[in-house]
DNA sequence: TATTGTTATACTCTATAACTATA
DNA sequence: TATAGTTATAGAGTATAACAATA
């Protein structure tokens, strides 16, 4: 048994228990953010936030869906006045998304539900232990997009 | 502007970036663990696991669902071979669920997958990163009971 | 012809309401 | 009467296949 075989039980290990921490903490944050829009939609209407002016097919990419299912989510959004479709300006089989004021304003409350509740929880910490998940919020970040 | 502003402005922010780094991580780990059975499949299966002998009804208020979405689900997962249903020893209108072989393996197997993919992320990290997230784990996971 | 988006259709997950069997 | 579970039915989200409009 050599050092090697040790650090990889060692890091299975943590592999487990982060899976079931970042599992149940993650569903909770979700009920906890209001429920005035599903989680496809709220997606969706972030993504558009993010990056203004996008396309029906670019936004089905984005949010890994078929865009047939994309179509039905943006119809959705735009009969509650959360965003808008406009023709595009040099392609016309082309469609243009933005938010109205009214999803952007959803949005920005969904967000802060989440945050406050998650803000209270780490008010109830030690201060060592909101300087270690202060440390552990970058590197978790990285964890998802290697 | 005193001591506490500060406390809270710093919490706010490490609140946005944990909801953030979490929900990304959540995603990404659902979609590498295979794609046998649905999160709402994997879930029932994994609370039977967890707690042998359930009722239908314990495990729809255990997984937060009506209970006729979680007949469905079990029904499901009977014709699948994967939990069995047998009658209550005292009373006839309950009925006792327990895992099969197959759902008990077919369990692990999905969390091997989800623990593989971290633990290779994990190893791509520096020891002090790793024992960064090792301390983290144990906050994150009292995160979510709060 | 190829691309963008939509419509048609079907399957899964969820819910509420109504029903059956048992306590 | 009350409780445990199921069946009936409907809405939301997803997919694939087929179509229309435009490039």
């Amino acid at each position: 048994m050599n050092m090697q075989t040790s650090q990889t039980r060692s890091r299975a290990g943590l592999a487990a228990a982060l899976r079931v921490s970042i599992s149940r903490l993650s569903r909770r944050m979700r009920a906890e953010g209001g429920h005035s829009l599903s989680a496809t939609q709220i997606g969706a209407l972030g993504a558009v936030a993010r990056h203004d002016a996008l396309t029906p097919g670019e936004l089905a990419a984005h949010e890994k869906v078929q865009p047939p299912s994309m179509t039905r989510t943006i119809a959705r959004l735009e009969a509650d006045g959360l965003l808008t479709r406009s023709p595009h300006p040099t392609d016309r089989r082309q469609v243009v998304l933005s938010l109205t004021a009214a999803g952007d304003k959803l949005l920005k409350e969904e967000r802060r539900r989440k945050e406050a509740w998650l803000a209270q929880r780490l008010a109830e910490l030690t201060p060592e232990e909101q300087t270690i998940l202060r440390q552990a919020a970058p590197i978790l970040e990285r964890l998802s997009h290697g």
